[in-house]
RNA sequence: GGGCCGGUGGCGGAAUCGGCAGACGCUAGGGACUUAAAAUCCCUUCCCGCUUCAGCGGGGUGCGGGUUCGAAUCCCGCCCGGCCCA
């Protein structure tokens, strides 16, 4: 078998030539100014970098690299500068974790994963520019990642100009008194001169000048985007540290090891995300991205319009205090006796029968009667245990209890009982709910389960029931408000409530501060000094990298205690711990924590553009030559990013932030990171189960027959499409892969399988497909032991003008990202040449660069037996001629009343008289109207024409 | 429960804007070449029916309706699957 394929040997071709890339630095890009650099039009584009697992590439990293590959050969050779670098996510728990269980140093297993990646990534003959790879985890990267925290860290978000600016600005804002501090810290414009009850309560406004220094470093620390506080984090004692939403299982367990998470309040590292949320949700606009894409990431941003409104505790509630808010107004801040709740509904408001706070509200302690003291402690400390997760997922069980506290509804004076419910989360608006069982579905859930009252306010339209009936409608039960219709009635009640000081309008979102800070040692260390004079101190520029310490034992700190308080593995450096402070030279401390995974990846696209640079993170010139908008581009950044759905939000939505900071402080020039975004599908693969429904690995299915059999057994086996795991035994391996067939058949079957953002099958039986069309390829240009090429000195037209129409057809393939009808095109002109037995060397060699980019090693090889002594890389694409690609007569399809009855062949610029005549000429159509009256002619051009008879 | 995407032969998939459904590849069957096998090449391969053959007729893109000269494609309702959010 091997011997007969002895014409196309892929093992040497392909190692021959992935020698000669690296030998001659075939793919590098220079940067603008730098020796080599040609001025050209640029495009940018990148893949989604790996995580280095110990388990290397599989075939759907395989899939995404193939697609940029090709699109940026197919670009270099459309005369493009193409930038298109890769390297490694590599600190993270998952790294960590993996070199726990392997016993070795962290640094050692992910220097082994990226050789091995590097490796595989080079077997593919991918074309990245290898001058620009690196890792999160190198120092040189790393200083940088430090660095835009110092950024965050100096920087505050000015609402008026609606960007961050340095802290200093609002310090000096402070000292010329530009703005007071209200009671809460917040900052109070002195336009008003802080007496306006929209800013708050006059009292307890203070000028800078008038609060001690320590105050004031509070103060200045609260308006970072990068600050310390409270929050109720996902905490694994098991672990030892925090972990984020996704790393936490639906049965609140952790995903790496499944151990129980909690959750509990935990001072922590945060990003102020949340002051971006407007501008992450518009500029989501200015970006060609799949529209699920957007929509999930609005859908997490989650904004929503609403009020705001205020239920007095009943025990506090009189009719002067309603007189007293009508008097001073809606209060900026929460007052002490009154439940601030947020809905999207305040029209229902008649309908509120209860109020819910969430398990961690601050009242819930202090409202709670003493008969349901104990019954409520008890329920606060079962909720702390579930995660949000488990929270939300519960849907049909609702728990709860009641506080014995009563609460007022404003707009009817009644009393309405006060309970306890998790289904409530602190996290979401105000952490309280006004309930309206009649109209919201968890409400009504809550309502039945308790015996609660539930009052229709809303009529829906004829024929549905009020009960649980959650779109909009027209008022009922709601006092003067009744007949109005929804939208008119939460206008019309925001508005008087805002009249009484008793409300006004909100917008709400979804989107949280950022938990930036984790309790393991595989991470960027904070470049940060804790000092009992100074406060929290930035370490100086200089003093970037703050690199990793070595630590022989970097073991989180396990606990089956959920309150023990976290120790982060560097706490225990002490020698590492003790340092200067910056600020003052007194012993100080240095921060413990490390970032967290998604760091790294927040700004490597940056990097690329300028890996070697140690006065920048990068050039500002090299960054504007890639990144600036060009015309196909309108809100600059990488031209076009590709990778899996799964990074849909988080990375995505993270990556946006930082590069918006960037942006406002000036050190990028775009806006949005990413233009274009692409998404490839998940590959899953065929498992194979037996009846009673154990997996069977490949090596025992017996494929031969027309379904799958044991192929011990010879039972019948059930096949289906699933995603590729070890416990299923579906696995491919694209290194296998390789070894049987070459990198050329791995790349071109993956693009083959169907559109790259599909998820589709692997199928091995497939392959040999595409490896035969590899060697058809060869054996037309090259021969073989039994073959004459095909190449002949005189051109053939059809093979001529089947060569215009491929050249046309597989870049504009390429250019949809539509790879797998490209190849179906060179599968078509291959087997034409066949039949016309014969193509001309000139021929041949337009065709050997419309493959390369699919197959570059065969299409290297091909090239260089047709007489050319340099890589092809860099050859321009051939042109092709419309003229050339029309026909001159065309087959049309004749159609009588819709069903095809005929065929004509007619000048391809007959009109459409000229078509109705051949089409009567033709005697099936003549016979199908004969004895009928023809009432409609119908001609597409180029396509059919259709009579239509009675 | 909500949102988004999808459902086409034995399989993966193709069909640019509403215009010849099933390109291309696989599998299976048959044939040529061969001592034999592999490789290679050729033919058949959506379903049903008629026909000795050439060929002919009908049905068909998850299901049921609709719009249209014409629907895989557009609209309405339903079923199923996937992803995201709850």
């Amino acid at each position: 078998m091997e011997n007969a394929m002895a014409g196309y040997d892929f093992k040497t071709v392909e190692k021959k030539w992935q020698e000669y890339w690296q030998a001659h630095d075939t793919f590098r890009q220079p940067n603008p100014g730098e020796e080599g650099f040609q001025d050209k039009p640029r495009f940018y584009v990148l893949d989604m970098f790996p995580y280095t697992s110990g388990v290397g590439l599989h075939v759907g990293h395989a899939a995404n690299y193939t697609g940029t590959d090709i699109v940026a050969r197919y670009l270099r050779m459309k005369g493009f500068n193409v930038v298109h670098p890769t390297g490694y996510d590599a600190f993270g728990l998952p790294a960590q974790q993996y070199a726990l269980e392997h016993g070795v140093h962290p640094r050692q297993t992910t220097a082994a994963n990226i050789a091995t990646i590097q490796q595989q990534m080079k077997l593919c003959g991918f074309s990245y520019d290898w001058s620009r790879v690196l890792a999160t985890t190198d120092p040189d990267y790393y200083r940088w990642t430090q660095w835009i925290f110092l950024k965050l860290f100096n920087s505050w978000y000015d609402p008026a100009a609606g960007a961050a600016r340095p802290i200093e600005e609002l310090l000096k804002g402070l000292e010329k008194g530009d703005y007071a501090i209200g009671p809460a810290g917040q900052l109070v414009t002195n336009v008003y001169d802080g007496l306006t009850p929209y800013f708050g309560q006059p009292v307890g406004t203070w000028k800078w000048h008038e609060l001690p220094p320590r105050q004031r470093r509070e103060i200045l620390d609260q308006h970072r985007l990068a600050y310390m506080a409270e929050a109720p984090v996902n905490w694994c004692p098991q672990l030892g540290t925090v972990l984020a939403n996704e790393e936490v299982t639906s049965e609140g367990r952790s995903d790496r090891g499944d151990f129980p998470v909690y959750r509990r309040p935990l001072k922590q590292w945060m990003l102020r995300i949340t002051a971006y949320a407007e501008r992450l949700l518009a500029d989501l606009e200015l970006l060609d991205w799949p529209e699920n894409i957007k929509i999930m990431q609005r859908n997490w941003i989650g904004k929503s319009t609403g009020a705001e409104l205020d239920f007095p505790l009943a025990s506090e509630q009189t009719e002067e205090w309603f007189a007293g808010r009508k008097e001073s107004g809606y209060p900026a801040l929460e007052e002490e006796d009154v439940i601030r709740v947020y809905t999207t509904r305040p029209d229902t408001l008649f309908g509120a029968t209860y109020m819910v706070l969430a398990p961690e509200h601050p009242l819930v302690e202090r409202i709670t009667t003493e008969r349901h003291r104990d019954a409520v402690g008890a329920y606060v400390q079962q909720a702390s245990r579930k995660s949000e997760l488990e929270r939300i997922a519960e849907a049909k069980e609702k728990t709860g209890v009641f506080t014995g506290a009563y609460a007022v509804n404003p707009v009817n004076r009644q009393r309405i009982p006060i309970w306890v419910a998790d289904y409530v989360m602190m996290t979401y608006g105000t952490g309280a709910i006004m309930a309206v069982p009649a109209h919201d579905t968890r409400d009504l859930e809550f309502a039945e389960q308790f015996d609660l009252p539930v009052v229709q306010v809303v009529q829906p339209p004829q024929g549905m029931d009020w009960r649980g009936y959650v779109d909009e409608g027209t008022a009922v039960n709601s006092g003067k408000y009744d007949g109005l219709a929804t939208p008119e009635f939460i206008r019309k009640i925001t508005e008087d409530l805002q009249t009484d000081g008793l409300g006004r309008f909100a917008v709400n979102y979804k989107l949280r501060d950022w938990i930036f800070s984790r309790q393991w040692y595989w991470g960027e260390p904070f470049p940060i000094v804790h000092c009992d004079n100074c406060g929290t101190v930035a370490l100086p520029e200089d003093q970037l990298p703050l690199e990793l310490p070595e630590m022989a034992d970097f073991r989180p700190a396990a606990s089956d205690d959920p309150n023990a308080p976290p120790q982060p593995p560097l706490a225990r450096l002490t020698d590492w711990v003790a340092t200067a402070c910056p600020a003052c030279g007194r012993s100080a401390r240095r921060e413990t924590n490390a970032m967290p995974q998604w760091a790294g990846s927040c700004w490597y696209y940056l990097r690329f553009l300028d890996p070697t640079n140690d006065q920048a993170f990068c050039d500002p010139d090299i960054e504007k030559y890639w990144m600036a908008p060009t015309p196909t581009n309108r809100s600059g950044g990488v031209d076009l990013y590709v990778g899996g759905a799964e990074h849909a939000v988080l990375h995505l939505l993270y990556a946006r932030f930082w590069h918006k900071l960037l942006y406002d402080l000036g050190w990028v020039c775009t806006p949005e990171p990413f233009h274009k975004l692409f998404n490839q599908g998940m590959i899953r693969s065929f498992a194979y189960r037996d009846r009673r429904g154990v997996y069977l690995g490949y090596e025992d299915v017996d494929f031969s027959g027309t379904e799958p059999r044991h192929k011990q057994t010879g039972e019948p086996l059930s096949q289906s499409a699933e995603k590729m795991s070890k416990s299923l035994k579906n696995v491919i391996n694209p290194d296998d892969v390789i070894a049987e067939y070459g990198a050329d058949t791995l790349r071109l079957y993956e693009m083959f399988m169907g559109p790259l953002e599909a998820s589709k099958p692997w199928n091995t039986r497939d392959v040999p497909g595409v490896h035969r069309f590899c060697h058809r390829a060869w054996r037309m240009l090259a021969g073989d032991a039994e073959h004459e090429p095909l190449l002949a000195e005189e051109a053939d037209q059809q093979v001529e003008r089947g060569l215009h129409n491929l050249i046309r057809k597989v870049g504009s393939d390429i250019e949809a990202m539509k790879f797998n009808t490209a190849i179906a095109a060179m599968m078509e002109f291959v087997n034409l040449v066949y039949r016309t037995g014969r193509i001309s060397r000139d021929q041949a060699e337009r065709f050997v660069l419309v493959l390369a980019p699919f197959t570059p090693h065969l299409g290297e090889e091909l090239w260089q037996r047709l007489g050319h002594d340099k890589s092809l890389a860099y050859e321009p694409w051939p042109a092709y001629d419309e003229a050339m690609i029309a026909e001159e007569t065309l087959e049309l399809a004749v159609q009588v009343n819709g069903k095809v009855r005929g065929r004509i062949r007619v000048a391809a610029d007959a009109d459409d008289d000229a078509v109705i005549e051949a089409a009567l000429a033709e005697p099936k159509v003549a016979a199908a109207v004969i004895g009928k009256t023809i009432v409609k002619k119908i001609v597409v051009p180029g396509r059919l024409a259709n009579l239509v008879v009675r």
